[in-house]
RNA sequence: GGUGACGUGACCGAGUGGCUAGGUAGAGGUCUGCAAAACCUCCUACGGCGGUUCGAAUCCGCCCGUCACCUCCA
């Protein structure tokens, strides 16, 4: 069964077929830096994380690009909300760029310990201007903008009787004039409220400003990802991705922006939004200060949770959910994913157990049986056959990309990871029973087991035991075994921690321990 | 007001009209020096009311409730 994913622009699942194989683009809405993560905004990187992984083991080369958002942009088009990142700077008396670069390396601290592995292109914006003017220069010479008073303006209702405005988020432009709000400030620019700014004219007091053909400005907000996803994926790509919250209209706005320009795509062939992650029901965002920082929540900083989640916990809890329904965040869920992932890594160790007894098996087995057993057809006598352990493994183990295959449903994956964490767990205390599993087959489930878990799901095992505390526990042992003149004892843990790279000292003041010089 | 989601057992959360989701919690059991883990069994739910169908959590209608977007937001 081949992957499917769901498709916000045609509103169903599509088969997944890359536009120039074996190359797949990639491209993620990125982080504005001006402020810390909160989980909310770790989700779409966890998932994305994910596909991209899928989409590597499939064969598929991936080209990742999550942009850096480390432009300011005015709130909205209303003059007299602020640039996010100046108020930053301003409130902290720092250079705007120092606040960006200082969250844009928490940022990246913060999904590196989340497992997702870093894009293979991150562009910045504030990089990326010269591309973002010319695209301007584009809109303009192709007639979908206008300028006014250094400032430039995508011409929505023009672009709308040639192309379709709001074919992504469904919308129809005469119910959005009709819900739109008159009174901001700097509206009357613009020729229709529904005209989103490509450029804008920036006065004195704004702190990051860039000269351009219409004087010194900045980039609007929705311009940097048309630009920099050209530049580095091509006029036409495979997936875009996003926050549900960017659909409209920042992603409308970007299809109509590459519509415009010299694109004339609705730049990827496949939206993918992420839904929400909630706190009692309601989104987490920044504006209702719900919101939970990463930091925060690994460090058990929170009034709502009981305590301290590490980052793969949450990895897990965030996937165990499907990407498009939304989630919510509570202190019993937590506890519950942190369960589960433990148990899942309790499985890790397990499989390798597995692998290595069947490995061994196989080995002695090998030799022995140079004729292979004539499989048993349809035996009515036995009503286990030996075969059925394999096929069970079998249906197990390709159950497991199923949940992948079916629009990346990473909850359907981990529950049949547990069905098959199950199954190993009974072979492992039933012999007998593992005694009919063909080694080759058992080998098989337990690498998928292990395959899907770390290299798909990108879940790692965190090690919770204390390094110092169980060495000083070991050298309790060595010291009992000393008093009592059991010296093959002695010298086996003296061996045993010097394959570690660790000493034993015996001094007048005790046992001690130091790292090997040799 | 417009657009789009969603309401599943104690909690979280999958569900392609008929076939056990899964995790956590709880109860009982196996195993066990203690404990843990593991395994087995149980608790078998789909907001309400109608309809379609041999059969609906799944399709249709109405109602109730919750949420998101329409303003920066993942």
């Amino acid at each position: 069964m081949p992957l499917s994913l769901y498709n916000t622009l045609t509103r169903q699942k599509e088969e997944f077929q890359p536009l120039r194989p074996p190359v797949v683009g990639l491209y993620l809405c990125g982080p504005t830096v001006y402020n810390e993560a909160h989980l909310g905004n770790a989700r779409g990187p966890v998932v994305f994380d994910v596909l991209t992984r899928y989409l590597r083991y499939l064969g598929h080369t991936v080209r990742y690009v999550r942009n850096i958002t480390d432009v300011g942009h005015l709130q909205g088009d209303s003059d007299n909300g602020e640039d996010p990142m100046a108020k930053a700077a301003r409130a902290q008396q720092l250079e705007p760029m120092q606040v960006a670069q200082f969250y844009t390396t928490r940022y990246r601290q913060n999904m590196a310990a989340l497992g997702c592995l870093p894009p293979d292109i991150e562009p910045q914006a504030s990089g990326h201007i010269t591309e973002q003017i010319a695209m301007v220069e584009e809109i303009l010479a192709n007639g979908f903008a206008y300028e006014v008073n250094g400032s430039v303006y995508f011409d929505v209702p023009k672009y709308n009787a040639e192309y379709r405005y709001g074919q992504l988020s469904n919308r129809v432009t005469e119910e959005l004039l009709a819900g739109t709000r008159d009174n901001l400030a700097g509206q009357d620019e613009k020729r229709s409220p529904l005209d989103f700014a490509l450029w804008k004219n920036a006065d004195p007091t704004h702190l990051m400003r860039w000269p351009s053909p219409w004087g010194t400005g900045f980039p609007g907000w929705h311009l940097e990802c048309s630009a920099m996803s050209r530049k580095y994926l091509g006029t036409e790509f495979d997936i875009h991705g996003g926050g549900l919250d960017l659909m409209f209209p920042h992603h409308e706005c970007e299809i109509a922006q590459s519509q415009a320009s010299h694109s004339h795509t609705a730049e990827a062939r496949i939206w993918m939004h992420n839904n929400m992650v909630t706190v009692n029901g309601a989104k987490m965002s920044k504006s209702l200060g719900n919101f939970i920082t990463l930091p925060d929540l690994f460090a058990g900083n929170t009034l709502t949770l009981s305590q301290a989640y590490s980052p793969m916990v949450v990895r897990f809890f965030l996937l165990q959910a499907h990407y498009r329904s939304p989630i919510d965040l509570s202190d019993d869920a937590l506890q519950a994913a942190r369960k589960g992932y433990r148990k899942l890594m309790n499985g890790l160790r397990l499989v390798d157990k597995l692998t290595a007894d069947a490995s061994l098996a196989r080995e002695a087995a090998e030799p022995a049986q140079a004729a292979p057993q004539p499989a048993t057809t349809a035996d009515h006598a036995s009503p286990t056959p030996p075969q059925s352990a394999s096929h069970e493994l079998a249906k197990l183990t390709a159950d497991l990309f199923v949940g992948l295959n079916d629009d990346l449903n990473t909850a359907r994956s981990i529950a049949s990871l547990f069905n098959l964490l199950r199954k190993f767990n009974t072979l492992a205390s039933t012999p007998a029973a593992l005694a009919d599993v063909p080694a080759a087959d058992l080998i098989q489930a337990t690498a998928a087991y292990r395959t899907v878990v770390t290299d798909i799901l990108g879940l790692q095992d965190e090690p919770r035991a204390n390094a110092e505390q169980l060495l000083n526990l070991t050298l309790s042992f060595y010291a009992e075994a000393k008093a009592d003149k059991a010296y093959d004892k002695v010298d086996l843990i003296r061996a045993a921690l010097k394959c570690q790279g660790i000493v034993i000292k015996d001094t007048k003041a005790g046992v001690e321990w130091a790292y090997s010089e040799e």
